[in-house]
DNA sequence: GTAAATGTTCGGGC
DNA sequence: AGCCCGAACATTTA
């Protein structure tokens, strides 16, 4: 499932367990949601730790336990986080478990194209702290969207909204709404794009991310009425600009929906 | 039975 | 080296 706002709102479905220590972990290490890490480390490190923290960047996820300890977890297509009761049984797409006096603290990962892994250190990890700055900080201007278009000009607009080195936490249905909301034509080049679409281009990357987490990322509702969201998940969908139907196309290995009539 | 799914990563060609 | 594309990964659901 996950784009920003859902990887946000997983990451609050830890927030039960702040505070409280680790009694023990249940994992099914030869799964491949553990392949970059030891998973080993799990049962010998966790344990006896209280989780402090949690944080979200992109889609990515990373919660401290004291005495430095850091699990990153990223959800890939189908990962799902949630706290169940304490006697909580596993089954079989229950990968990691961290259990605690009162609950369980479950990530689930159906497809196993997410992962998780633990790091030591009195500092986040490396890769955290190299992370490009999200869309909504102050750091992400007109002038750095600028720079990214201006070295990417051979992209396909849609394919490089994908791209989480520069786009952090824009996934399938945010590219198709921001393009979609900037009424600019998905299988655009980069280079083609002028100077009016790219500021319509920054102002709507800021208003989706925005709007998404005040909405999906709070209580995995949907997206404001009237956004392409509503209409885009299946065939037959009509634009809610101009009630024309919407295309559904192939584009950078993605099905993309957009609107011929309202996107140039 | 087949196709498609809201993500990342790898390798090949340029 | 860096960019761009397509295939691959594993499983469920329509």
């Amino acid at each position: 499932m996950p784009e920003l706002a859902e990887v946000e709102y997983f990451r609050k479905q830890w927030d039960p367990g702040l505070g409280d220590t680790v009694r023990e972990v249940a994992l099914h290490e030869e799964k491949r949601v553990f392949r970059n890490t030891d998973p080993t480390l799990f049962a010998d490190d966790l344990p006896g730790r209280r989780l402090t923290d949690s944080f979200r960047h992109g889609k990515q996820l990373l919660f401290s336990f004291e005495d430095r300890a850091w699990l990153h977890i990223s959800l890939g297509m189908t990962g799902q986080l949630r706290a169940a009761p304490a006697d909580f049984e596993p089954e079989k797409h229950d990968h990691l478990v961290l259990l605690q006096k009162s609950r369980c603290l479950v990530f689930t990962c159906s497809r196993m194209f997410g992962q998780a892994r633990l790091f030591t250190g009195a500092e986040p990890p490396d890769f955290w702290q190299m992370l490009p700055p999200e869309i909504l900080d102050r750091k992400f201007t007109e002038k750095f969207l600028r720079k990214i278009l201006e070295n990417r000009g051979g992209s396909v607009i849609k394919s490089l909204l994908l791209d989480q080195e520069k786009f952090p936490g824009i996934g399938n249905w945010m590219a198709d709404e921001v393009l979609w909301q900037a009424r600019i034509a998905p299988h655009r080049r980069v280079a083609d794009l002028d100077a009016a679409e790219i500021h319509q281009l920054y102002f709507k990357l800021k208003h989706v991310c925005r709007k998404a987490l005040e909405t999906v990322g709070v209580n995995h509702g949907d997206p404001p009425r009237g956004w392409l969201f509503q209409k885009r998940w299946k065939n037959g969908g009509h634009c809610p600009k101009t009630g024309k139907p919407l295309k559904r196309q192939d584009i950078g290995g993605r099905t993309t929906a957009w609107s011929p009539a309202w996107q140039r």
